[in-house]
DNA sequence: TTGAAAGCGCTAACAC
DNA sequence: GTGTTAGCGCTTTCAA
């Protein structure tokens, strides 16, 4: 069996208290420190974290509900925040629900019932209610990448600027001249869809003019559904002149629809995609991106939920927080002329 | 506070031994069970499961350690493995090394000193050494796509068998006639990569003859490498007639790479990928493809994990477990009329 | 079948 | 700064 504190106390002759209090951090005597250094080494000893978390009713574990684990999006966050979150010396439980609000809610609970720290969700429910079990328990909950307004004031969120990198993008192509500006979204519902619409309309609000509704394309978020919707748009009569893509999966499906139809970009039609350039620079060069800080929401994620987790004093200590993304120009998109 | 047992001891008016014989599935006295049932709906009870590992010295949590969480492949492995596992109530912890084999032994010792009940590992460190301290510890391991001879007889593999993999694939393109058959491999040094290259090399050992060593390219498992490696095959002035790729992402970036060099598959070019064939159906819906049963794979490790995790009795009982891959013919390739 | 009681290994008062 | 002690909430003998 594993040494336990009572196996360090018999060997230095020091109380259980002195081994507790120096194991959390505490002042002891240099010659005590020593003997337990001593101890703690040649018996091997490691707290049982089962015993702690008994007494401390902390379990330094925290849970993750994604929709999806095939998602560099997803997998990219979760990279960058379990790193920060094992560092603390928490350990990261991952639930994918596939997208599916009942997977979703029954993974919740799970991870309630495995009294899991604090909650990190990336909701699939835009109602929310999969979260009521956390909620109830007191668990500090973060929703990532998608904000939840029946949750405002009892989660924090970490979401980045939506309308506002639609917003440039599609005000980049118009200024450019293009006016029949396509756009693929991804699953109607979701957060990230609506704001990036809401984006899009509003830039075409700003050149007071009207997408034409065909132009835009609902998809899933996946490379086969960004394949299929940009087949659907050049399928039109109309083909659009430049489109938008709005995330990695369906950006790299719908390069590989334009391929297929022998579309030159962006002599033949313009481009600007969504994510993770540094994947797409050996392939695709110069395509102009709208490029969300991956890296940095994980890392933000880890460090509110940390926060949550340490500061369990105050009152409403939650926050929204809003990352700005950044139009990544490259020479996908060209300028069209107008006729005078 | 939560409901405990004690609670409802007094509600009911029953022992705690009761209690907790009904709730670990023991047999009581059918009013008793209606009590007990009542109770612990009224007062929301759920077992505290520090308690309960404290006492039985079982997390249920198992660990999962793995080089890269952006790779289709990992990912799918891990989504049908979590499915079965928390079906039997595990949680699973995972932990992304980045390739790194100083951080995959810091996730072990992590996930040791978490008391993980079981160990799933797809290794970075080829000599297995990052694995001692579960070793040491007890923990049963189970290793996923690579094994480690080091440690034959120490663990459970779950692997494909890659050989006959590259070997069914190289002799299709052989048996069409192709003597210059590009190879795209992973990282140098890795099981998978060695496997491959080894089924490639039996291929041409049976039609009597040896690949130029210009044709085999070592890469890394990404699609940017594949992209690469594709290009510069197809910069020696002896363009190989096909191209066989071992992986999804490189599959995709060398596909890429044929698109950019506008060669028509498989009228220029022959051409064998690898893996979810699924993604690619609309994309590019014929390519012949050696498909790895993923799901299966995943589903494997979890069941013999379980396996190992139950039967705690017992002796030598690690299996390592050979899946067979299938190719999938498509229309990527061609038969090229040798001159008589 | 049921109940009393003894821990699992740790933390945190509290008294020294 | 150190030691004593009382639990945290469960499981599991053991006796009834």
């Amino acid at each position: 069996m594993a040494a336990t504190m009572k196996d360090i106390a018999r060997v230095t002759g020091l109380g259980l208290a002195t081994i507790s209090k120096y194991l959390n951090g505490g002042t002891v005597r240099p010659k005590n420190k020593k003997l337990i250094e001593n101890a703690v080494r040649d018996l091997r000893f490691v707290p049982n974290e089962f015993a702690r978390s008994l007494k401390t009713s902390q379990s330094r574990t925290v849970g993750v509900v994604i929709p999806e684990l095939g998602n560099q999006f997803i997998t990219s966050i979760i990279t960058s925040m379990e790193d920060i979150l094992r560092k603390h010396d928490y350990a990261v439980i991952v639930c994918d629900c596939r997208t599916d609000a009942k997977r979703e809610k029954d993974a919740v609970t799970f991870l309630v019932h495995k009294r899991v720290d604090g909650l990190i969700s990336m909701p699939t429910d835009t109602t929310g209610a999969h979260l009521q079990p956390a909620l109830d328990a007191g668990i500090p909950i973060v929703l990532v990448d998608r904000m939840l307004k029946s949750l405002n004031g009892l989660v924090s969120a970490v979401v980045v600027d939506n309308v506002d990198a639609a917003e440039k993008a599609t005000r980049f192509l118009l200024q450019s001249g293009h006016d029949e500006i396509g756009l693929i979204l991804g699953n109607e519902g979701i957060y990230t869809t609506q704001k990036r619409r809401e984006g899009y309309l509003n830039a075409y609000a700003e050149f007071h003019c009207k997408p034409r509704e065909e132009l835009i394309r609902f998809s899933d978020y996946t490379m086969d559904g960004g394949y299929a919707a940009m087949k659907a748009l050049l399928a039109q009569k109309t083909q659009p002149t430049a489109v938008f893509v709005t995330n990695f999966e369906m950006t790299l499906g719908a390069m590989l629809a334009l391929n297929e139809a022998q579309l030159k970009v962006p002599d033949q039609i313009s481009f600007i995609g969504f994510d993770k350039l540094d994947l797409f620079g050996a392939v695709f060069p110069n395509l102009t991106l709208v490029k969300q800080p991956q890296n940095a929401i994980g890392e933000c994620v880890a460090k509110q939920l940390l926060r949550l987790l340490t500061d369990a004093s105050s009152g409403p200590l939650h926050q929204i927080i809003t990352l700005s993304t950044q139009l990544n120009e490259g020479s996908s998109t060209r300028i069209i002329q107008k006729p005078q």
